[in-house]
RNA sequence: GCGGGCGUAGCUCAAUUUGGUUAGAGCACCUGGUUGUGGUCCAGGAGGUUGCGGGUUCAAGUCCCGUCGCUCGCCCCA
């Protein structure tokens, strides 16, 4: 504990992958709003119920995954595991409700309790788009089409397959899964030890096992899409149909459920063959019955969250540090001059740095292999005719510049 | 929680087949050569309880046990 390390699962960072992570939250940002949608920003804590309740007792989160602790006063309290349940609270104890229907966006934290993997972190970092009030499947392909632009603009919606799935409302749900336990049943005998488990717990799940001998039962096995009410079928070929019609590639796949009980209709997730078995990039689906289980309104939702981090290991290309200008001030009064040329490059929203020691040599060093591209030179000479020299760090070039005109300087581009 | 692989400087790696003196190198960093001109070059410096603890041995980076961490996979998920 008292070892200079992070915890298990944590980590910081920094430099290349701090830009790689921001990248991805920026561009996300612009995408969201640009698609309607306004931030939310919730605690990363709640109290634990609102896990508890919402996501099951018996879920692997709630049972063996969540950061929970007392505080000083005796609540429970959990780091959130996930964004929708805390998003949801937020909606019923904020009265969002009067606004209609609403387009939610956030970004930040995740923390849960597993074995760490390439991929996978105790505290991780999640993008998360939620429509609240909506129960048509428009809803439900904005939230794709919102997936899809924010995978594109990232540059890695190539190496990325759209999975998609109706689990149908709770009527379909119900009949299909009647139909399961009773097919595995019969083979129960068959089965791997964890889809035993499975088969009380949640027979949903057997589907996407990846234990071969499973595998071979699911050729048989019964289909969701012959279970489906009419309703349901109408819903799924409507969102189908809209995914089509934004030319979002993607392949209709019956293995694929939710782990987690809220969910009704569709289900989705973009996958990638990139990250191993963490592959599930983006993920999320319908859960109408959520807020009501919450002790809510019955109210249609639908969402979906990405992993950051995964997101910024599949970027191509780290994004730059923008390069800057470096002022080299000699001698104290060239220091003190300094300061206000520097202040006002700076307010031009030029990055400017000035180093705090150093010779000339040093300072010109650092500067070049700190990236900055040029260098403002500042002694007795240039302060005598009111003027900096100017230098291009890359081509040696040097110029001499007006002290009141370098902002302009650098503004048009230099 | 379960199984495999791996832990030597900030990073990448050395350290003779089978244990043997003071654990080395490159990159990066700092200082000087050059008190107003960088990336090169030269010289020097700093940086390690060989993850940690125990054991075997005259002797352990090297062998054994434990532990912690990292990593890959399972479970589950973003």
């Amino acid at each position: 504990m008292s070892k200079l390390q992070p915890v298990r699962g944590t980590r910081d960072i920094f430099g290349p992958d701090a830009r790689r992570f921001s990248h991805v939250v920026k561009v996300y940002q612009k995408i969201a709003l640009a698609y309607g949608f306004e931030e939310i920003s919730t605690p990363i804590f709640e109290f634990t119920d609102v896990f508890k309740r919402t996501l099951g007792e018996t879920s692997d989160v709630v049972t063996k995954e969540m950061y929970s602790f007392a505080d000083r006063s005796g609540e429970m309290l959990t780091l959130r595991p996930e964004y929708t349940a805390g998003i949801a609270r937020a909606w019923m104890s904020g009265g969002l409700a009067q606004y209609g229907v609403m387009k939610l966006y956030a970004h930040g934290p995740m923390f849960r309790y597993e074995r760490p993997q390439k991929g996978r972190y105790r505290q991780f970092h999640q993008l998360d788009a939620e429509i609240i009030g909506a129960a048509e499947p428009a809803a439900d392909i904005e939230l794709l089409a919102l997936a899809w632009q924010l995978l594109c603009d990232l540059g890695i919606s190539d190496e990325i397959t759209l999975h998609l799935n109706s689990l149908g409302d709770s009527e379909s749900r119900a009949a299909y899964r009647t139909a399961l336990v009773d097919y595995f049943s019969d083979h129960e005998a068959k089965l791997s030890d964890d889809s035993r488990t499975r088969l009380h717990k949640n027979p949903m799940r057997i589907l996407d096992s990846k234990d071969p001998g499973d595998r071979a039962l699911l050729g048989d096995a019964p289909r969701i899409s012959d279970y489906l009410n009419d309703l349901s079928k109408d819903f799924f070929g409507a969102v189908c149909e809209g995914v089509a019609a934004l030319d979002i590639p993607y392949t209709h796949d019956e293995r694929l459920v939710r782990g987690l009980d809220y969910y009704s209709h569709t289900a989705f997730e973009f996958i990638t063959q990139a990250l191993g078995s963490q592959g599930t990039v983006l993920g999320g689906g319908r859960y109408d019955g959520l807020i009501e289980l919450m002790g809510g309104p019955s109210t249609p939702g639908v969402g979906w969250a990405a992993g950051i981090e995964r997101l910024a290991m599949m970027l191509e290309n780290t994004p730059d540090v923008p390069r800057a200008v470096t002022m080299i001030p000699m001698g104290e009064e060239a220091q003190m001059r300094a300061l206000p040329l520097v202040r006002d490059l700076r307010a031009a929203g030029i990055r400017t740095l000035m180093d705090y020691k150093g010779n000339m040599k040093k300072r010109l060093n650092r500067a070049s292999k700190g990236q900055a591209r040029f260098a403002v030179l500042l002694g007795e000479d240039e302060l005598a005719k009111s003027i900096a020299t100017v230098r291009d760090l890359d081509s040696g070039e040097q110029t001499e510049v007006a002290l009141d005109a370098l902002v302009a300087h650098f503004q048009s581009g230099h």
